[in-house]
DNA sequence: GTCAAAGTTTACGTTAACGTAAAGTGGATG
DNA sequence: CATCCACTTTACGTTAACGTAAACTTTGAC
């Protein structure tokens, strides 16, 4: 939000589905940025805020397709208005699954309810924000109108 | 956000109907603040940056219903991530509306419009958070299941 | 080989949205 | 009258999330 433009609704074809190691593909920083429309110190930014973890090829960052889910993810929170630590929360437990005790399970399962919980408030928000707008918007349409007959 | 905690979360019983200026109470800041979960110096950050602008009775500031609404419309914006420029923007929008001019008018319907849209894409996003939360939440249960069959 | 493009690290700068502290005012109360 | 309590103004401090600039390396193109 703020930035008013419709930045940073770049994806792939949806298809995200578990293959091996199939498809594997890599990107620079530069096609990470342009692809999500940021720019590479953003990316750096997040990798040093622990989200994001590339490989490296000599001194050059390396992304592949989950760093590219991963960045997806990111930006999806940050519009939703989570703060980057909270980000990082979901996204190490998320990490620490496969191999992950019970508490650690158990940790993970109350952030997501956490979370949901707040999705449906922000549903609940935005429910009554475009009642308001659409108030604003009839009032509006209306002065419009007796401008328009008297004019 | 990022707040954790529930704040803000409180409302009148959801009737603001256009009343000629009948039930006309007046709140002190600290009355409104705690109403909302935030602090008076929120409060006066708000009015300094010019969406409210109490009465003054000598020295302190009075509340009125239009204030406390606004307040309330502030808070609700901001939780779904719109800054307090953007916010103003639409306020003071809405309050040159009941003589505004055909060009303004026309800039308001052009701002709801954008905000509409923003809204749409937050809604598209919590869709595919849940989603994804959805499966997150499936595998951690797994998870358990499995360490609960072998422990 | 050299030039430009894209990448790197380091480090200081910036903005929004308040927090916090200091010092003073006004009225109710024991 | 003293003492709270809630309020006021002024002003500096803080945090998150990058922006921006400088100085350097790597690499493909010519």
């Amino acid at each position: 939000m703020s930035k008013t433009a419709s930045a940073n609704r770049a994806s792939g074809s949806s298809n995200e589905a578990r293959q091996p190691t199939a498809i594997s593909r890599t990107y620079s920083i530069g096609e990470l940025a342009k692809m999500f429309e940021v720019t590479p110190r953003t990316i750096r930014f997040y990798e040093q805020e622990g989200l994001l973890a590339p490989r490296r090829q000599g001194q050059k960052r390396i992304y592949r397709e989950k760093d590219r889910v991963r960045l997806k993810l990111t930006l999806r929170g940050k519009r939703l208005g989570f703060s980057l630590a909270e980000i990082r929360e979901v996204v190490m437990m998320y990490d620490a699954m496969p191999d992950g005790n019970a508490r650690q399970l158990k940790r993970l399962l109350e952030i997501i309810a956490e979370k949901r919980a707040e999705l449906d408030r922000q549903l609940e928000d935005i429910r009554l924000m475009r009642l308001e707008m659409d108030d604003v918007d009839r009032r509006a349409r209306d002065a419009l109108g007796q401008l328009g007959e008297k004019g």
